[in-house]
DNA sequence: AAAGCCGTAA
DNA sequence: GACAGTACGGCTTT
């Protein structure tokens, strides 16, 4: 195999004699190709998981990339270079080039020599000698508070991150050890998993990899949605056995993971407690072993409650064993950060389905909590039975000619400022998320399905086309104004039926929704090309109905994710991007076209002229509406923190 | 009802 | 062409 090394002379790394067996590729840059069909690709993806990224996992082949990044995980979960390059040799089809030797020796090489732990609510960074410390020193200099001794110095709490950041710049990782079974300060817990339940493999195994050597390392574990995270996260938290913080997104997610906590574990009620905007001060146990609340309210700046105030004092006071991050790609968010930052614990844990954002800050998280210990293969658990098989199509829908005619007077002397003036991107969202033809071909889908007695989830981000298919179609609907008891019955509602069930939600429905398992997702309308979007929007199918067939055996369900696009407008660039992470996942989306036929399409109604011509007229107006009810007015300029937004290491 | 916040686009 | 500060829809908290 021929390879070009900084654009100098040409080198060879030379095929191995027995390279039909050997199951993997590595480039010099660290990229590795890993063939599912070798005898050892269990092993080897074992293997690859555990030092590299994985880019993509497709059916055949899988991708993936040592980075130093991935390589200080390796490092930290007790994989020493030696091992690493051993496995590496042996596994790929060529020699090793000397450039990967290189790197995974240099960036091994100082992983352990240095530790960051809460000790008396100070943060200590610690060197197994003072040759470390004296090194990284002069770079952080300016927060340390105090020298405790040759090799050890205690730091400002709010810096970790800086700090953090600075020592991996400069080769030296700090590594967030928790020594949880010698720790005196924090009480134990003594409470177990509750006998009901049952710890998949992965589940178990990505939890391994958080206690190394009977220590606990702060770290992020991925897995896909419905794959069990909160039996996972509780499952950590009893491991440790000590004081836990638990963060969710919202407050309907905080009751979830209390409900949980008590489900899958033998902690008592009076033991744990949940924290939303609704609680008063004096109803709470701020004593209690487990505390649940949101980001938003732990984080939020603004004015806040007395009861609130006192609340959040008491926790950031107290000393906590582990911090659970549900969602935890959510985390790199000013705000949320923050929040991390000032509250005092020994060991951090970050779960979530989808570690990607569209901005660069997913890599923060190293720095705010730790490596990536674990990410699950999504076709792995859909094998295994964990998940849920989905078939995903992309449906084309052309723009109805007066839609179109309409669309491109957004584009009409773009530097003049297009036809409408400042509202074009709002209109041609409104535009070709209401195309008639792609609302038509949501009326047939959800006809077809709720004759198969399907459970149907629409997702539209656009609300003035959700409240077309829901007032036209009477069907019902869940958005952000829904009053809470609104939303619990049509929850219910949607549970209960027997028959097939259609509910339309807008983009609360991503992730602030306690929903039931649907079999049919279409999506009208999404938040530009947001991967994480996509991804949880296919994860609402993803929790399997298991059926059980004549032996016995146990199989996931058939379900179907649809996609509505509007051909010929930016949708279709929006599409494919959003579709990455989900064909990286070994998903492959079925391209369609004349959804419905022209026969088909005769008696649904948005078929009809009339309602076509009014449907236009709406979406023009609907803007015009909200401007009469908010005149526009300028808003104030918000803190910029431009450091979110850098990239780093680069 | 108002203010704060998040993610995304351009 | 990259980047920096901004606009905007929609959600949660007050």
């Amino acid at each position: 195999m021929e390879y070009e090394c900084a654009g100098k002379e040409k080198k060879c790394l030379t095929l191995k004699a027995d390279n039909e067996r050997r199951p993997l590729w590595v480039s010099a840059m660290g990229s590795i190709i890993l063939e599912t069909s070798s005898e050892f690709y269990k092993e080897a993806a074992d293997f690859c998981i555990a030092i590299a990224e994985p880019e993509s996992r497709l059916r055949h082949f899988h991708e993936y990339k040592i980075t130093p990044a991935s390589l200080y995980g390796a490092a930290s979960a007790g994989l020493d270079a030696e091992k690493m390059i051993k496995y590496l040799k042996m596994l790929c089809k060529t020699d090793l080039a000397p450039e990967i030797i290189h790197m995974i020796q240099k960036h091994t090489e100082n992983v352990g020599k240095l530790a960051l732990y809460l000790k008396d609510g100070s943060i200590v960074v610690e060197g197994i000698s003072v040759q470390p410390i004296k090194t990284i020193l002069p770079y952080v200099r300016d927060v340390v508070i105090e020298k405790i001794s040759e090799k050890s110095f205690k730091i400002e709490p709010l810096k970790i991150e800086f700090v953090r950041q600075k020592c991996r710049e400069i080769n030296f990782p700090l590594v967030e050890i928790y020594d949880y079974k010698n720790d005196k300060t924090c009480p134990d817990l003594g409470i177990k998993l509750s006998p009901k339940a049952q710890l998949r493999p992965y589940q178990k195994k990505s939890v391994d990899k958080i206690f190394i050597n009977g220590k606990a390392r702060s770290g992020v574990i991925v897995l896909p949605c419905g794959a069990g995270k909160s039996l996972t996260g509780v499952y950590a938290a009893v491991r440790l056995g000590k004081p836990c913080l638990c963060f969710a997104n919202t407050s309907v997610s905080v009751d979830q993971w209390v409900f949980q906590f008590k489900m899958w574990s033998t902690i008592g009620a009076n033991r744990i407690q949940g924290i939303t905007s609704n609680t008063k001060a004096c109803e709470v146990n701020l004593k209690a072993d487990i505390l649940v609340t949101t980001y938003s309210m732990y984080g939020y700046t603004g004015h806040r409650s007395k009861d609130s105030e006192e609340i959040i004092k008491v926790i950031e006071g107290r000393e906590w064993g582990l911090i659970l991050m549900d969602e935890v790609h959510m985390v790199p968010a000013r705000n949320f950060r923050d929040a991390v930052a000032r509250t005092k614990s020994h060991c951090k844990v970050g779960l979530t389905a989808t570690l990607l954002r569209e901005d660069e800050a997913i890599q923060d998280l190293e720095f705010i909590i730790g490596p990536k210990v674990y990410e699950a293969n999504w076709q792995e658990l859909v094998e295994g039975g964990y998940l849920a098989n989905v078939e995903c199509y992309e449906v084309l829908c052309p723009m109805s000619k007066e839609y179109m005619r309409e669309y491109l007077k957004t584009y009409h002397s773009y530097h003049g400022g297009g036809f409408y003036g400042e509202d074009n991107k709002n209109i041609q969202h409104t535009l070709y998320s209401s195309n008639p033809n792609k609302l038509m071909a949501c009326e047939y889908l959800i006809k077809y399905h709720e004759q198969q007695r399907d459970k149907i989830i629409v997702f539209s981000d656009n609300l003035f086309s959700l409240d077309q298919i829901g007032t036209r179609l009477q069907k019902l609907i869940i958005r952000g104004e829904t009053s809470h008891q609104e939303r619990t019955e049509v929850i219910k509602r949607f549970k209960e039926s027997d028959k097939g069930f259609t509910v339309l939600l807008s983009k609360v429905g991503d992730t602030s929704l306690d929903l039931p398992e649907a079999t049919v997702v279409i999506q009208i309308s999404s938040q530009g090309g947001s991967r994480r979007q996509e991804a949880q929007r296919l994860g609402r199918v993803l929790r399997p109905k298991p059926t059980k067939d004549k032996f016995g055996v146990i199989t996931g369900g058939q379900a179907v994710f649809y996609s509505l696009v509007s051909q010929d407008t930016i949708e279709m660039c929006f599409a494919s991007k959003r579709q990455q992470f989900l064909v990286n996942q070994g998903y492959t989306f079925t391209s369609m076209t004349n959804i419905p036929t022209k026969e088909e399409s005769s008696s649904l109604l948005f078929s009809r002229e009339d309602v076509q011509a009014q449907l236009l007229h709406l979406a023009l107006q609907s803007k015009c509406d909200q401007e009469q009810k908010q005149p526009p007015e300028k808003k104030k300029k918000r803190e910029h923190k431009s450091s979110l937004f850098k990239k780093r290491f680069k």
